[in-house]
DNA sequence: GATGAATGAGTATTCATTCAT
DNA sequence: TATGAATGAATACTCATTCAT
């Protein structure tokens, strides 16, 4: 099956990228990675920008899944709002790679492709605003802007491919307790 | 004076890097833009490079000189950090086009004035960090981890590129409400 | 095999190298001489420079094989400076065209490349001046400065690439006669 | 007088011509070294090949000159030779910068002038030869073929400015003298 | 005389993609 | 499936020269 070398020029696509950006990745740079001649890539691609999509749209999808499921269990606004902030700083530390590609790259795709990304990125918004009008309606948040208060929280959350760094003192489970307490106690003593 | 000229082309840059992005503008959509041959905008920038360089540093140097007068003022450190979030929203939605550049394409600087960036980034880091300390000190804030949450902070302030549109309901001054309202009361009743 | 198209390639270059100087020829110039486009050109070479390299390098790097294997000989040493001389004119003349831009060309050449075909240069002049001593050694010359007098004799032969003609009267043979009559019974009767 | 400033600016395009060759050199380098503007040297110059030229013809005609107040002397043609490689060696040690860019980068010049500065060398190669036939008519000399004879003297004297280093052992004295006796003695003891 | 803004043609090099073998 | 030759458009940047002020 093709979906073997498929996967390696995936990964070490989304290495690339990551590194030295999409733009500034060669083709060339791809096929030498995966040790293959650049006309031979054109076997497993069907172009350098449908190879950022495929990444990004990967992405975007099991941030969502994730959220979904999150969503669908019986729990408090609070409690889903925590695991959010987890699973999400989880994800987003556990496929650095992937997660800083999607961030930062998907702006090279064209128009068509980078609405897609788009729609699916708000989509993920809606969910998250969901939790808090879910929190406020039963009473256990007080929220004025649930929109633009899950793009604060959202923002927050996705800075962090910028700053994590492998080997710093806080993991992702760390990080999400900070964050979680952050944005439901506030700093207010 | 060549000053006029020199900031005509800016202009022109930072709307063309927002729009198309730093990779995909070419020297040649610059020149167009302020109606000169591309050789005789060599008579007012060094290199493309270079002029994103001027832009992305003129940008963070005017955050963190904002960010130090407030930090220089005598008050609590709660208004400080009211303070910061207003000021830094206002300053990123009135630039907006210099702010997006400044998040999204300095990293196609090189690695020399991409860390210098990096470093005045690191800066303004600090000083958010001085704030939650300082209101730690002195019993306002309970923080456990001053870095990670300054980080919190600034990552919800700075995706405010990414979504906000002019058109919307909400101007600088009502984000910076919502904003900090979660940040120093949280989310629960 | 690309060697044959690389060949193709190489000659071109010193063709026109010689005619109109390197830098006057343009990577245009050689591509059109080959009928490749100009970005073809580019699998077989890596940049104009090294292609002049190439030629400089393979040019000088033929005279010093060929003076070895004259040293090499068990032969006097006024035998040997003979040799030397018809195989140096001769070499020059029929690769006149190389001859001309191992000479006149390689200037251009960047500093590293450039102190590479300097050193072999000096390895040729070293060897010149060998056979110089050896015939002191051996009573067969008189000479009071072998370095200045090796100088001399090249320089009188790698000034041949300015003012050979082929359609002159005197072919590589009668040169050497004319400039081995020269430098070992001098002018006066 | 504005013969002052165009002085100058001659002498550092030799200087300049000399260290990084014609075409390497910008018009702008050269209005730096005389500290003008690049429009400015224009008062003084017509094109920067007219420059090249200037100079080269200037130093062409000096050799030209001296060997002409040579020949009318009433001397023997030994002394005419041996006086010949002295006042060509000095001259072109005592002015290398001139003499290198004379020889290396007059093909830079277009066809016309560059005629001009052929013919001018032909010209002093016929006062060379012009002393060997003499010598041969009044016994001094055997020379079969004076012109080639006369080449093989001048390349030895042009190749000099390939070599000569003013931190070297000999001055201009020592080598003509070693010049000299080589083409008049020959190396057979 | 001096400036400096403007030109416009020119340069080497890169790169995603195609396709015959 | 794999190759590697070929494309052709694009790119940032340079430079000698002109000219109005």
């Amino acid at each position: 099956m093709s979906s073997n070398k498929q996967n390696e020029i995936a990964l070490a696509a989304v290495k690339l990228f990551e590194q030295k950006g999409y733009r500034a990745t060669s083709v060339q740079d791809i096929a030498d990675a995966v040790g293959l001649q650049k006309g031979s890539l054109y076997h497993y691609i069907t172009s350098k920008e449908d190879l950022l999509m495929q990444i990004a749209h990967q992405a975007i999808l099991q941030f969502n899944q994730q959220l979904q499921s999150i969503l669908a269990e019986d729990i408090s606004a609070r409690e889903k709002l925590e695991r959010m902030i987890r699973a999400h700083l989880t994800m987003s530390i556990e496929n650095l790679e992937t997660t800083t590609v999607l961030w930062r790259e998907a702006f090279s795709l064209g128009e068509g492709p980078q609405e897609v990304i788009a729609r699916m990125s708000d989509e993920y918004l809606n969910l998250v605003t969901q939790i808090l009008t879910e929190g406020v309606a039963n009473g256990e948040f007080q929220v004025a802007e649930p929109r633009v208060t899950a793009l604060a929280i959202l923002g927050a959350c996705n800075w962090v491919y910028r700053w994590y760094q492998s080997n710093g003192s806080l993991d992702a489970s760390d990080i999400s307790s900070v964050f979680s307490n952050l944005f439901l106690n506030g700093l207010l003593r």
